[in-house]
DNA sequence: TAGTAACC
DNA sequence: TGAG
């Protein structure tokens, strides 16, 4: 047998070794509320403007994130970190919409997290030619909760890899409508999305948008 | 290294 | 040419 790691989708690599366990991918578990959650997203966005933020490092990121919650994740040149405040308006996050939250904790509990309750949402925007290089998540407070990730419009390929940087890589395509799970064992694993190749999506246009919903206080 | 580039 |  092999893991069932993101059962229910094959690894776009041949290679078939074991993950870490802990994480699932529900293929297609959101498509038919997208258009609900694509309706929220503009009225996150209109309040809170996609931006492309800046790296510790100095480099513009290619990805364009927005966030709402309680908390959201920002970068600038003084690190990582959550705030409830929009550091471009000066106001505070828009509050999570529910057709978000649903969405977030139905999956969680499909997967085996049935007492996640995210406080935080960020909301990644790629166009043709993003990507999101290989790093962890780590500025949680409480690694007891998974990360929830949608994916809506045009397909990516994820990378999944372990808890060590080096550790090997699995590809997976994320789809319209894709919800991957990840928490406890691995919780801490590295992953990236490749960069989005150009195309057209009959509902979303010319471009990704994933959700991550986190537990972040 | 939430990045990029060079080089095999 | 593209993946790694």
């Amino acid at each position: 047998m092999t893991s069932d790691l993101f059962a229910g989708l094959e690894p776009k690599q041949s290679a078939q070794e074991n993950m870490a366990k802990g994480a699932i991918l529900l293929r297609g578990q959101a498509v038919a509320r997208a258009d609900d959650l694509l309706a929220a997203i503009g009225k996150v966005s209109a309040a809170s403007p996609f931006r492309n933020m800046v790296t510790p490092g100095g480099h513009v990121m290619s990805v364009a994130m927005t966030n709402c919650g309680q908390a959201g994740w920002v970068t600038d040149r003084s690190g990582y970190r959550y705030d409830g405040i929009d550091p471009q308006t000066g106001q505070l996050l828009p509050e999570m919409p529910e057709s978000l939250l649903t969405v977030a904790t139905e999956a969680a509990t499909k997967a085996g997290y049935p007492d996640f309750r995210p406080d935080a949402c960020l909301i990644n925007r790629y166009e043709p030619g993003a990507r999101l290089s290989l790093h962890q998540d780590r500025n949680e407070r409480d690694m007891a909760n998974p990360i929830v990730s949608v994916s809506l419009g045009l397909p990516a390929t994820f990378q999944f890899g372990g808890l060590k940087r080096n550790d090997p890589v699995k590809k997976y395509a994320l789809l319209h409508g894709d919800v991957a799970v990840w928490g406890g064992p691995s919780r801490l694993c590295y992953h990236g999305v490749m960069m989005l190749k150009d195309g057209e999506h009959p509902v979303v246009g010319r471009m990704r948008l994933n959700l991550t919903f986190r537990g972040a206080l």
